[in-house]
DNA sequence: CTTGGCACTCAGGAAGCATGAGTGCCAGGG
DNA sequence: CCCTGGCACTCATGCTTCCTGAGTGCCAAG
């Protein structure tokens, strides 16, 4: 159907654009790409690339432009991951390994890839349900009142108050957190809340209220709250000349936590690099831009997921580097801590 | 030097000039507000007023346009904070309730200012300085691996992992824990420190490595990490059609937390409303701007600061009104948690 | 299938022009 | 002394017109 110039023009087509952000004519291309034939030649194999739909004009007479589904046969058959330079893959490193804390890591993942990038990077906060738990600790706070901490093996720590329904005294938090620790150390969150839910009975009926409002806000914080924090930046690369088109509904589905979460999660569950591609994106918002996904984590499981989100006209082998580095090296750091 | 008229002028300009982004000529003047005079009069007072620099014109013959110098005589002496509805106040302090955790009620104030003024909402967390350490909490994690844990009154609880020198056993950790807490609670964190400084000595030589160790991360995380974390959010609102003048420089600046530290640092210390217009403020980037900050805290203590950052053509004091008001309400949160 | 030639299209900038909002100034009136 | 109506002046803005050049599609010849 497309023979293998007509790809190499396409290509071009991408790599001009991508780099000038300005229509690509036939003869620039033969000048800039050492293309062994004519600008006419070139009209001809451009003219059928449009008939596909994989490349379009602005208006007449003037260059190409790709489109979604010319960037998306460039990005499937046509590039590959431009990889990091060395220096680049020590400098994450030794960023990131100064983290200290979950929030830091994140932090700093974000500010690495928007940087790397010169786009927008956003990063969600591990999982919980796949993570294992290490510990739970009970800080009383006053007669009524519990200070709930869950604390993960990726280094995530969770709090949360609790006004109890009875009074209780030190000997009762302890007690209640032995057996918390006793039923739930090293078992996964997801193992965690079933066996929370089936623990009310085991406590002796003086305790039991207070026991079953700590015990509900633990399943809560488990189910309910999961993956449910994303954070971004480099919302100042937005303001790139070019694209300030739609630019307030970028910024707005960027605060709005719950489109996130749809947009990473239409992304492949597989821990490889994703990208989606303008109008492919469900969000109406974010149909000019394009998403570079990679799910991350400790070991061989995906933890959660951190992308990187420009416009469609963006470098795509060199961000899906990238992303794809530095979701390594961010799961190998929350491996060791 | 000013007559009462040539106030009510330039009042009458500010408003005009905020409510329409359109410099505002004589004649429109006297038809929307009912000065008794002709538009003559009203040019005379213009040119005093614009040779004393309050208000400009673009470009000769278009209507004027207020100065920062304009504003802030405006906001000293000609405007009074708008106070919110009823219904407002009542939504904000229903919303803000709801809160569980620091994390969400900064998070939810954020929001909050971002939606009441249609700008950009700036939240500094709770100084850890001036709050109280409630409880300190050791977890082993593994034989040379602990995490501390502290919770102040604010609410706000800190973690950080320790590598350890030597091995320690739970029950090494259970004296320091009730080292710690005996020593610690009920303290200022300022104290804090002092204290936990002249603590090493008073352990046993055998742990001593192992509690200089845990102590000294203390002491970092109280003193260096204090009032270090800013969220801001609704920056979807700089997108507004006029104002693309500069955005990607407020960008820059609101994700550069330093930045953002100086900025709210400027602002008077008081518990009071400051207001910053224009080229007052210390950063390059938001010479365009004007930032409209309160400090909020618990009791009597301003504990951090939050603001509402806007182009210089802001509502000054609807937008002094909605910070105010949350202002206090967080305050009122923070207390009873 | 490739190529040079050629007529055609049309966005974008330059130039000219009209419009009108808004000004500054002045002379007369309270 | 201040207010006012009148008047000439200025200039940003928007309109039209025109021109240019990059880029095209098509065609006939190699």
């Amino acid at each position: 159907m497309l023979d293998e110039r007509k790809l190499a023009v396409l290509r071009a087509v991408v790599e001009d654009y991508v780099s000038t952000n300005e229509p690509v004519g036939s003869k620039s291309l033969v000048d800039r790409h050492n293309l062994d034939v004519s600008p006419a030649t070139i009209r001809n194999d451009m003219a059928v690339l449009e008939e596909q739909g994989y490349i379009t004009q602005p208006h007449t007479s003037a260059g190409r432009v790709p489109t979604d589904k010319g960037y998306r046969l460039f990005v499937d058959r046509l590039s590959h991951m431009k990889p990091l330079s060395s220096a680049e893959r020590r400098a994450i490193q030794t960023y990131l390994a100064q983290a200290y804390g979950l929030d830091d890591v994140v932090m700093r993942t974000v500010r690495l890839l928007a940087q790397l990038t010169r786009q927008v990077a956003v990063v969600q906060y591990p999982s919980l349900t796949r993570s294992v738990v290490r510990h739970i600790e009970l800080v009383r706070l006053g007669p009524q009142k519990l200070l709930v901490v869950l604390i993960t093996d990726t280094g995530r720590v969770e709090q949360r108050m609790v006004d109890l329904p009875d009074r209780c005294e030190d000997e009762d938090v302890a007690h209640l957190r032995a057996l918390l620790n006793a039923s739930l150390d090293g078992r996964r969150l997801t193992e965690a809340v079933r066996i929370v839910a089936g623990l009310t009975e085991t406590v002796p009926p003086a305790g039991r209220a207070n026991a079953a409002a700590v015990f509900s806000v633990i399943m809560a914080n488990l189910a309910e709250r999961n993956e449910e924090r994303i954070v971004f930046g480099g919302t100042a690369n937005l303001a790139a000349p070019d694209f300030s088109q739609g630019l307030r509904d970028v910024l707005e589905a960027l605060e709005e936590q719950v489109v996130l979460m749809r947009v990473l999660g239409d992304a492949t569950d597989e821990s490889l690099l994703s990208v989606m591609i303008g109008r492919e994106n469900p969000v109406e918002g974010l149909r000019t831009t394009s998403l570079v996904t990679s799910g991350y984590g400790s070991g061989g499981e995906t933890l959660a997921k951190l992308a990187v989100l420009g416009p469609t006209r963006m470098d795509y082998p060199g961000t899906m580097g990238a992303v794809s580095a530095v979701a390594r090296y961010v799961g190998e750091i929350l491996m060791e801590s």
